[in-house]
DNA sequence: GCAAGAGTTCAAGCTGTCTTGAACTCCTTA
DNA sequence: TAAGGAGTTCAAGACAGCTTGAACTCTTGC
């Protein structure tokens, strides 16, 4: 949450304070760093957001090069965060004709993608803890000497889980509706203010 | 994420890996280090939910020494995160007759509690990067020079924002219709299995 | 008012995470 | 198949955020 998270919200550059932004225009580098951020509150790395975000409103594949110098970053980092982000099918390597290198080009489908990740994660973890809970409860149970108190609050916590689970799933289908429902918001048909 | 981003998946103790947890039973280290996961990945501290869950687990006030001792935390770190947590409203702080320090037990409402906790941080968070890509927009357009293509994708990403904004309302409000509507899951009714 | 215990603060140290960049491999072209 | 550029890897370094614990303040009971 690096530059939101600081105390001022005066009328200068809220999202640059501390990143360097590479050659990018002044406009460019707040976009780019306002997805970096709401990627990174998300749970994955704000140099991914940016990355994307770049492609995205640049609307052409860049190089691996082309994209380390306009963010600045490292010939490893730009490496490691285009195949991270490539795996979850956010952008795509594509071949220019008549170069040398691999271009890569934002995918349309952000939300889609980033709530399918999202949703693995997550339901990975609500299971684990789950099972944990279940767990606890049955050497609560063996052990014999736990008061009945204690065992209905485990059994309660046990049901909260189950609640939680629910909820993520219906704001993950939510937000994937929402997203795909207003029609082409990211596609490229012709669309004026809804 | 700790103790559950770990690749292997085997029948003992995946939550126990490497926290130290004082002087609790088994069962009990299992259920706070569970809680301490999930809240963890809601964006607040580990430790913050290891307490409360045993502070709801005993269902009775605890001293900060108790709690220190039982959780194997240091002096400091249990006065800032009963701090911290009090704030929320998630625990409150008593006087127990014939005792000179103060006991902390666990506030019912805890999904209400961290809903408004999260939602505050998070609208201010969406709503900082929306005023960041009007911005941004705005200075695309001052300049002139930026083509159409860009502004309109610029423009998709606000709007973009606007739709994470409603679908995490939409959650935040399941969230908590889902926990209080199941009568009592954290009162103390009588109630069996739904 | 004083002693003792409880609670708070904060600088220093620690830990886990991200980034860097040099060495390496792979691919392409001539 | 050799040369050169592009891409990858990973150990070392930088950094942020958390934890610790000693010194401090506050409260209570005598």
């Amino acid at each position: 949450m690096k530059g939101y998270s600081s105390p001022h919200h005066g009328d200068l550059d809220p999202l640059l304070d501390d990143d360097d932004f590479g050659e990018l225009a002044r406009w460019e580098a707040m976009v780019v760093n306002a997805v970096g951020t709401v990627i990174e509150f998300w749970g994955f790395k704000r140099n991914q957001g940016k990355v994307w975000a770049l492609l995205y409103m640049r609307d052409e594949s860049m190089s691996a090069a082309q994209i380390r110098k306009e963010l600045g970053l490292s010939k490893g980092a730009v490496s490691m965060i285009l195949r991270e982000v490539e795996t979850w099918g956010v952008i795509k390597r594509v071949r220019r004709p008549g170069s040398q290198s691999w271009h890569f080009s934002a995918e349309i489908e952000l939300m889609k993608m980033i709530g399918r990740v999202f949703q693995d994660r997550e339901v990975t973890l609500v299971r684990r803890v789950k099972e944990d809970l279940v767990e606890a409860e049955e050497l609560a149970i063996a052990l014999g000497t736990v008061p009945d108190t204690m065992l209905k609050r485990l059994e309660r916590m046990r049901r909260l889980a189950g609640l939680i689970e629910h909820a993520l799933d219906v704001f993950l289908s939510t937000a994937q509706l929402d997203v795909t429902d207003v029609r082409g918001i990211f596609s490229d048909e012709d669309d004026d203010a809804p």
